[in-house]
DNA sequence: TAGATTGTTAATCGATTAACAATC
DNA sequence: TAGATTGTTAATCGATTAACAATC
């Protein structure tokens, strides 16, 4: 790529949002949009927003603002939503199964090939058209698969030896569901931390904030 | 409460943290912990976490740092987890049943009191004990029961009107999971914004940075 | 051309870190 | 008391906003 260097996190966070509401613009059919009608929509300052794009490259055009299509497509470019990532799931309790139904991977720049579980009760069924593994195959899988994300939804106790294992099979990615407060212990590897519970707590201090 | 007034999000959002450090501190037997050993396990400076906590008040000893338990509840006190709030689940898919069976809620804030969902077929099911009820019966429910919270876990095109309805309902907080946007329209609703899909494309830009 | 809107530099604001006097 | 560590003020850093010249 070529400007992406030492781009913010806060910066990176923000560029799923645009591609969302850009994807929305396009769809109402939307041609071309300027930073600060986009601004209004999204609750936040023009300035922000040609900031925050031009550290990947000046995609607008002075007087006409952006076009919707192809401003959307950058971004999915940006984001490497085209060049999808090999993912398993690690822990197919309810949440593994909710995610492995719910989410749509291969929109958001993943392809889930395996679903993994400790317990020989569910080894077989079938998510999302997968068998669910036995967790002693990890192994075999990840050298014949090489997968480079691994979604755990595990108890809190099993992520840190699991999340080790993993690295030694060429895991680079995590995304973490356990209450395990998984650290990118090595530089190449990069964890995104979901923890649910935190972001519920939070609520509940907003909400009680509120008659104070 | 006492001094929390213009608490700044940055500060509110690493609380939960802090809570959970401080509960797995007591669990392991730890009396007590100064700023600095702290800020070595969390990975941040014992500056900040100094600031942070003072924000709410001095709950540490000069010359003998915090004690864990009392610090631990003093911080489940500011994030008010001993006042629960009553929630309901908009939406008994797969995600909505997975929150339902997999959080928990009551030793976070909340407790979960109903669950809707707009499929007759599914009506009457039982979720965490809790029968699935048809979103008919949201307005008689609500005036009986007044949740003070939604968790929703429904599809994009449905979050607009139903927040709207859930506003009428006297709902005073949101845990959003839906693809919608949602924005607290008004000055006394608070709105969490869970966007999974969002979390996972900045894992896959964060990834796809490793080797550029 | 005139009007609009970008890309980019400069100013402001807020959050984090450092420093240190207060005090247990 | 001496040593340790807080609470708090001051300095620094980074992110957001404002301003404006460049240009379509």
């Amino acid at each position: 790529m070529n400007k992406r260097d030492n781009i913010s996190i806060s910066v990176i966070k923000r560029l799923p949002r645009y591609y969302r509401f850009l994807g929305d613009l396009h769809v109402k059919g939307i041609v071309r949009i300027s930073s600060k009608e986009l601004s209004e929509r999204m609750g936040l300052t023009a300035s922000q927003i040609r900031q925050d794009l031009n550290c990947f490259g000046g995609f607008g055009q002075q007087g006409y603002g952006y076009n919707v299509e192809q401003l959307h497509s950058e971004i999915g470019n940006i984001l490497g939503l085209t060049r999808p990532l090999k993912a398993i799931i690690v822990g197919a309790g309810n949440l593994g199964r909710a995610l492995a139904s719910h989410m749509d991977f291969e929109s958001r720049g993943f392809h889930l090939i395996g679903i993994f579980d400790n317990r020989e009760s569910m080894a077989g069924q079938l998510v999302k058209g997968l068998p669910v593994r036995h967790i002693y195959g990890l192994d075999e899988f990840c050298r014949e698969n090489s997968p480079e994300i691994a979604i755990l939804s595990i108890p809190r106790d099993s992520a840190r030896t699991l999340s080790e294992q993993l690295i030694g099979l060429g895991i680079k990615g995590f995304w973490n569901f356990s209450h395990y407060d998984l650290r990118p212990v090595f530089p190449d590897i990069v964890v995104e931390n979901v923890h649910l519970s935190d972001s519920l707590m939070t609520l509940c201090y907003r909400v009680h904030d509120l008659s104070d």
